[in-house]
DNA sequence: TTGCTAAACGGAACATGGTTCCGTATCGTC
DNA sequence: GACGATACGGAACCATGTTCCGTTTAGCAA
């Protein structure tokens, strides 16, 4: 069974760690700022967990010991926090795509799998979803980032599918992501609702019909 | 083509206008207030249309010429006018259920143009399926009016449709209806994203497989 | 080691939005 | 017309995201 990397995988950020990538011998940062960042995303970790990702940056700042001001610093927007955040699994589920498509019996196994995969990570993140779809401008790059990286992989596994005969070839993968994203939002709050189980039914939907 | 009320067909709310159902001779309420009940009403769903449900409380009572304080007194909590607002709305859609049952070729055709006409409801109303799925306390009792008049008919057009051996029978019409609802989050904001087509993949799903 | 400056910090202050409270105005009755 | 209950308006309060700015500090150079 394919998982994605632990929550507390994120250790060591190589792109953002220090300096800038553009410029040819841009100054490095500050200890104390590299330290920070590093704190924060800690803490920021720690109280999604708790409290989900509607946390107030307060308490994030709180819990990290350190100003709010120094969050806005780093992180120009909440959903950049998130990002940063989750930046890890997020690049784990995307490379997760190809690796199924290859080991797997069939493209629509794979692509079950990998929607599986998608759905446990956003079910576990108390109230990611929800801000997902948020249409609240500020959550934008939250938004563009899951689905700049997450999309074309789908497409990938949705087109191998539909090749195979599988499945229909008419549903593009970003309306089915947000969909399925959609479907996620509650599931944590409601031991009624089961989200995994309609994605299912989303997913044995778009078998062709026989 | 079945179809819900007109959304201004809310004039008269027969049950609220006018004194308490409880008690013998309950006093009857001022005319002045159950003028300012009307006002109120009217200028939340002209609101609701422009901007949204979740349009400022303050938008409210400046359409409608009144003070914040008046709106809480007539309804406690904002999901509370919600539900007044959308009352007619949404009873029109609970009594379609039986009409459809009774009309339609299968019982599923009745339970696909029902949810047809449930997501209808949902996408025209700007950011109503956001709000419902909300899980702040305070849209406790909208959750609850929603579930409480739809549930019930939507688990009957389910049983029918599982009698009668088209769909499968161990998905829960609160289920359903949850996915249902958080599908259409967001409809209205992204062209790209087609709520109906999702729905319609879903109840796919439920066929029996073959 | 000491001095200096850019970088970073903290948290008060501001903006927005829901909700409560209370002094004032109004209705309806006697 | 007077009076008590009812309703009203909107200021005030609380919570939260975000900005701003005076203060502190790291890192470098003399």
């Amino acid at each position: 069974m394919f998982r994605l990397a632990s929550p507390w995988g994120r250790g060591s950020d190589a792109v953002t760690d220090s300096g800038e990538s553009a410029g040819p011998a841009a100054r490095s940062k500050r200890a104390d700022a590299r330290r920070n960042k590093e704190t924060l995303l800690d803490a920021a970790a720690s109280v999604f967990v708790t409290s989900g990702v509607e946390a107030p940056v307060r308490d994030i700042a709180a819990k990290a010991g350190v100003g709010t001001g120094t969050i806005y610093r780093h992180f120009p927007t909440r959903a950049d926090l998130i990002v940063a955040v989750y930046r890890h699994q997020v690049e784990a589920c995307a490379e997760a795509g190809p690796a199924l498509l290859a080991n797997s019996a069939t493209p629509h196994a794979a692509l079950s799998q990998w929607i599986n995969l998608f759905v446990d990570f956003l079910v576990t993140k108390h109230g990611l979803a929800a801000v997902l779809q948020s249409d609240n401008a500020g959550f934008n790059t939250l938004h563009a980032y899951f689905l700049d990286r997450l999309v074309p992989v789908c497409t990938q596994l949705l087109e191998a599918a539909a090749d195979a005969g599988e499945i229909r070839s008419d549903v593009e993968a970003l309306v089915l992501m947000r969909g399925v994203g959609n479907l996620c939002i509650g599931a944590d709050s409601d031991p009624r609702y089961d989200a995994r189980r309609l994605v299912e039914l989303l997913i044995a939907g778009l078998r062709l019909p026989q």
